[in-house]
DNA sequence: ATGAAAGCGCTAACAA
DNA sequence: TTGTTAGCGCTTTCAT
């Protein structure tokens, strides 16, 4: 066992080792300019002994590269996100990009705060949730000279592209299902709205599309924190006391939707045909519920791999032509939403 | 509106703008030696205007100093991670510190990936998920010279230090629970283990004190892929249809306890009078179920928060003391396993 | 309180 | 195919 080193080690202890320049080191680590195969060995062998861990610090400044993708997203306990990123990863893997996460925890004054943090690293791209940022937020996206991805909702103007699904017109979609569908008496729950534009503006979409059919929400509540799934389900039991006379229930999101089926179910009510059931997001949890929920699908890997692609191309020197990259959203009426 | 540079603006270009030097605008912008109120506004002033955004990988080589901390996790899709993430970015939020996320989807090689990838960067110190690393990772992290935290488990050696509770401690504890309420003919069902070193420490654990007891495990079964709610209720459909005399289902995690829960009940099975159940990971989603499910909480946020303040702690020159940190995990009996 | 000079460890560009 | 020379944009150190 050798010692550890204090200091790490450098191209030049790997070019002493070696007994070969420097810039012949670095080029047979980078696989760049030709280099004979014999010194290539030589050196290989020469780092690999030493344990040699390029500094890619260093390397960044000198060749004014960063093979970086800052990815800010609002959190990651939120079982969208996460799969958003495994599209991101998917794309970027073959393309020698890395995408680094930061957490806003839907806090715009944070989403500036690692937004500055992460361009100060000099990213080569940045991909973000949403279209709405604190004016400082977008004058810094527009100042950084890479491609700027946009992501998760396209009602808005990106800075410079956006992929996503229109949230307002998937409100539209899921009220037009279930006014088709003759329910009247509807009933809102989800979370507390100036958080999350998206769950606004699916909102929105929903309330004024009821609107024109002369519809009003009949009963409505908002939550924050604690487990959605009881939430859900208590939200459900304290609006269907106040409201008995409700036909349908639409949640904002799919955990609560997924508490609230669960304890409709337990009273023994009759869905789709006493009250019917719809939520949003399509998340793979919901596959294991007793009956499966009506939702709307987000499109979340999708979204992530388009991102990526972008991303990607734009760094390869491609143009991608569009800015905007609306996707569809696809209705699942399940178990628990009548078809028309 | 400017015109988007093609160059990212630098220190010089606020200190023309500003009329100072380069050094002490670089001062000011640090909060660094004593630079006179006047100047400081001027320098701000002229950053903001500019919306100079500092170059941190100068910074870094010139200062030998890198603000952020690698961790390492298997997967981001668990539940599990993201909250100690939470527990490690709260942690960290005060001390300057920011952690990078790297996923390794329990891929040993990958891992050995990721961690070059990082340490390349020069991290202030790095937290790892578990203790088994192929050789070449553990040799990057015994050189790396920076603080190491391995993570969730302490069976076994940290190359550093490690924080986290005894997996197998946790399976005997189970076991034992089970035996004292009473259950003789006991199912188990898991994710397929080469993967998760936890959790197969976990069932060494529990099969050990089972049959220290006289008692073998009944029947058993291992899954991969899919939604985890959906595959414990299939799971559990089709063991007790192959062992109807079981009394008593363990399960690996909490997401396919809780399908197997919610079959059971559909099914009328009284639990935990006819079947017991029991899980892992206490997460709260299970406050949303019809019962409470019995589990034993891993600690998660308290993992990620020790982490933390080990790092944040060797950052700051002060010395820890104890390299294993091992943790309490506490059994939550709920509704589905008698009480001794 | 402010400035000037000398690198940090690497790579681009050129030379041999 | 290999080596040499200048930086990359900042901070450290030492003057002033």
């Amino acid at each position: 066992m050798t010692h550890p080193p204090k200091r790490p080690l450098t191209l030049r202890d790997v070019s002493e080792a070696s007994g070969v320049s420097e810039m012949t080191v670095s080029r047979v680590l980078r696989n760049k300019g030709d280099v004979s195969e014999a010194t290539r060995t030589k050196v290989r062998e020469a780092a690999k002994r030493l344990g040699y861990v390029p500094n890619k610090i260093a390397g960044a400044l000198a060749s004014q590269r960063v093979n970086l993708v800052a990815v800010i997203i609002p959190s990651l306990k939120n079982m969208v996100f996460p799969e958003v990123l495994s599209g991101i990863s998917e794309v970027l893997e073959d393309t020698g990009l890395q995408p680094v996460v930061g957490v806003t925890d839907y806090l715009p004054e944070k989403e500036e705060k690692v937004l500055f943090e992460m361009l100060s690293w000099r990213p080569s791209g940045v991909i973000i949730a949403g279209l709405e940022h604190t004016e400082a937020s977008r004058a810094m996206l527009a100042q950084s000279g890479i491609p700027v991805v946009e992501i998760m909702d396209v009602d808005g103007e990106p800075v410079d592209t956006c992929v996503g699904i229109s949230h307002r017109r998937a409100g539209r979609m899921m009220a037009e299902a279930i006014i088709n569908a003759g329910y009247r008496k509807i009933g809102f729950m989800g979370t507390k709205m100036p958080l999350d534009h998206r769950a606004r503006k699916r909102f929105e979409g929903f309330t004024r599309t009821l609107a024109k059919a002369g519809i009003e929400i009949a009963d409505q509540e908002f939550y924050s924190g604690g487990s959605a799934l009881a939430k859900g389900r208590e939200m459900t039991a304290a609006m269907l006391e106040r409201s008995p006379d409700l036909d349908f229930l639409y949640y904002s999101n799919d955990m609560i939707g997924a508490g609230g089926l669960l304890y409709l179910l337990e009273q023994g009510i009759d869905i789709p045909g006493q009250v019917g059931l719809a939520a949003f997001n399509g998340v793979e949890l919901l596959d294991g519920l007793p009956r499966q929920l009506a939702t709307m699908d987000a499109c979340r890997r999708e979204i992530g791999q388009r991102a990526a692609q972008v991303i990607a191309d734009r760094h390869g020197g491609r143009d991608t032509g569009e800015s905007v990259h609306s996707l569809s959203p696809t209705l699942a009426y399940g178990d628990t939403l009548r078809r028309p």
